[in-house]
DNA sequence: CGAGGTCTTGACCTCCCTCAAGCCTTGTGG
DNA sequence: CCACAAGGCTTGAGGGAGGTCAAGACCTCG
């Protein structure tokens, strides 16, 4: 397509770990120059996800891990009953899959909330290349005992906060997550429906439209539609009780 | 002590993972023969544990992930404000400390709730160790990514259930762990009070005991104190709505 | 045997859920 | 470009599950 050079749009195309932006988010944190290469020639680059789509479901064989390279994903649970329980949301640089690592299958399903790319880490590959490089698995380790501490710092959530708390535990974290790569902290865009918020945080959609109202009303934020700005972001912290849910 | 010639007990004293009655549960899992010899090198067996005392606490520097041998643990973390939530109850065979496998700190406090046992295994060294043995590694992974599952399990209980489902699957659950243990499944003695029971499941003492009582004069369970007898486990396992939490 | 922790039960209240109605936004097709 | 449909959001009214407060019973262990 028009007159430009091919070789010019290849070299663009062909990104890798090694020029990518989110490389100090990302698996190759802390990775050597050289291993870095290797690393590269393991991944399937810029795969395009399209809205609505699903990168794996629950129950599917696991093969790969994902990279966020760009978009944004929640991950799902149901429970038999047909409850769906959101477990993450994910944007850019965080890896999705990790809960199928030892099991074989994946235990929750993600989907894309808009349209994105992912990087694609088939494991056995992964697998044999930690053997070489044994920092590789020791950021596995590290990625994965997030993960833990994530989750249960929702538990905490779940467990002992009440409404406004959470949303703005909710609020406050999704600006952090946007600050650290290079976004906006005040003013960001909600890629998800209040029901997915309030999933994500064990209450109904009424619930979370009525505590957006609130801190609205109070000058906390400015709500329109999807589009947050947080006016005070001190004031939403001090909401909290000082519990803080990592990443 | 006592006339025994002392060969006998030491003999009994050496245990190893080799004749431990739960290789099957614990880390061992899927090693051969030469390999296990090769971890009972490095571990650390039968520290002996008092109720009430702490493993670690969340914030300690982490040097070795727990096995419990016998007796019965919880793991807390605490918000600043002094809230404490239980993220999870520990018994024999099952292994502790994962979440800090890759920060270097504890995230969580393990307490003993009796008199009990653990195998203490430094992690530096079995970092080493599973350079030699791949499939130790990949069990690591296998180990977290259930602790990330389980969890995730968690997030949907406090998330969608109430609170007699959250009890009926936290008795549930109870059981079969206690049963894959070679205990029985009916009858078993609650180590933790109702207040971390309460904690646990992100209910009120109050509601725990109110919905014990109810379960009782439902037919569904005896209750004496700690003492509870399950009378009825489909019934039980009925009011999940087949939500499921693993481990 | 007494003290302190633990458990049960009752009464009341509050926060969030449920149900419902109407508005807004977004996307699609004429 | 507009019309319309459908999904998403807001807001209100009412109800209920579980929280709070309080009192007393029951263990358990020094």
């Amino acid at each position: 397509m028009s007159g430009i050079p091919e070789v010019i749009p290849l070299v663009e195309l062909r990104s890798s770990c090694v020029t990518c932006s989110l490389r100090e988010l990302c698996l190759p944190i802390g990775l050597a120059a050289d291993e870095l290469v290797q690393l590269d020639e393991v991944i399937r680059q810029r795969v395009p996800v399209k809205r609505g789509k699903a990168l794996f479901l629950a129950g599917q064989s696991f093969h790969s891990l994902f990279a966020v390279r760009t978009g944004f994903f929640k991950t799902t649970i149901l429970s038999e009953d047909g409850r769906e329980q959101v477990t993450g949301f994910h944007m850019a640089g965080e890896l999705l899959g990790l809960d199928a690592l030892g099991g074989g299958k994946h235990a929750c399903t993600a989907i894309a909330l808009e349209d994105g790319e992912v990087c694609e880490l088939p494991f056995t590959q992964l697998d044999s290349l930690s053997r070489q490089i044994p920092s590789l698995t020791r950021h596995f380790y590290k990625l994965m005992s997030r993960e833990i501490v994530r989750d249960q710092g929702m538990l905490l959530l779940l467990g002992n906060m009440r409404a406004e708390e959470r949303l703005a535990a909710f609020l406050v974290n999704l600006s952090q997550r946007f600050e650290a790569r290079g976004f906006s902290a005040k003013g960001f865009h909600l890629r998800m429906t209040r029901e997915e918020i309030g999933s994500y945080l064990g209450l109904k959609l009424e619930t979370v439209s009525r505590a957006f109202s609130r801190f609205q009303a109070d000058g906390l934020i400015k709500v329109h539609g999807k589009q947050i700005t947080l006016l005070n972001i001190t004031a939403l912290k001090g909401l909290l009780g000082t519990c803080h849910v990592a990443q």
